[in-house]
DNA sequence: GTCTATATACCGATAGAC
DNA sequence: GTCTATCGGTATATAGAC
């Protein structure tokens, strides 16, 4: 199922990954990850305290991706209002959802302090480089200065996130472009 | 646990509501639901089919209670975008998140037509309900004529649906604000 | 309509052999 | 490090008495 040169360990957490993915941190089971890990039960526990601990560390890899994807697009060139587009069209497997935003709502991950840390830090981590870059449209001139940089970020996260919502009801991306375009129409910069 | 003039259906139906916006269909049992009802595991068989049946049910009255709600801020006094201001901040308990939005996180009801149709048709109703409004603001010159209506109303839903996201994700409901008002200042009419 | 009994499978974890 | 065995508990549903 994975390169044979992946240790154990690393096929758990990749297969841990997908599955919180998919189902959920609720609907995701060690069998299940055992399973397409091709580990055995005793792997799990001997290389994890347990369910909560190997989520965790799934969890951390796939935050610390995100963090990487999309400081590759809003440290590319151009304006600020080109960059923060460029975070909005980045291609994306719309239907699945966003790995880190769908676990806040899973209960027990917002119910336990551990798990619901990376998940915060993520999206606040986000916010904050999105504002920055609002702030220095601002200076250029290229947004207005009476925006509130923070509220703007939380705006476009939201979108994104809510994006994610009105795709996987519909069952087509289509929703999610719509909102992307809508948001973007709403703060491109004057054609002055 | 509820009115004592309620039928056992009914019980059965308003606390899988409960569960359901609490834990998700993946993370709710049918234990779950007949202890927070107070039935027997026989009461629940005879009046449904099974747990799918039930929360179908659930989750219909549920989208039904979601339109009504928004068709009465949507529907209320003022300018297009007064009322969709006061449906942006109209009053939400943040922290739970929108019982219809998280079910698009649930693999299960999204593999189900059936699970999905009535979350699909009331996002879907929702976003042409707003547009409405917007096609309206355009015509009285309040909102820009280059505006597209079904684009619009795609970002405010989604700004709502990933602004629980947020919330959540920190939990405090400053995150859900801080989008909104974000949204809002981008969709402000000038000040003319 | 509601109850209890029963059934098969899975959940999440531990123990101890190899 | 990995395996199998075992555990008490739950998930979802059916059967049949009352």
């Amino acid at each position: 199922m994975y390169s044979e040169a992946m240790s154990t360990p690393e096929r758990l957490i990749e297969s841990t990954r997908e599955l919180l993915w998919e189902r959920g941190y609720v609907g995701t089971s060690p069998k299940a990850i055992l399973e397409r890990a091709d580990a055995g039960q005793g792997s799990m526990y001997h290389h994890f305290k347990g369910k909560p601990d190997l989520a965790l560390a799934a969890i951390r890899r796939t935050a610390e991706q995100m963090r990487a994807t999309a400081t590759a697009v809003l440290d590319g060139p151009g304006t600020p209002y080109e960059r923060i587009e460029a975070y909005l069209r980045r291609e994306r497997d719309v239907l699945r959802g966003c790995p880190v935003g769908r676990l806040t709502m899973d209960p027990d991950v917002i119910a336990s302090a551990e798990l619901r840390a990376p998940v915060d830090e993520t999206l606040d981590w986000l916010r904050g480089r999105i504002a920055g870059i609002v702030e220095e449209g601002k200076t250029q001139g290229q947004f207005a200065a009476t925006l509130d940089a923070g509220e703007i970020a939380a705006a476009v996260v939201a979108t994104v996130q809510g994006g994610y919502v009105l795709a996987r009801a519909s069952g087509s991306p289509a929703a999610f472009d719509a909102g992307i375009r809508g948001l973007l129409s709403l703060l491109a910069p004057r054609s002055s």
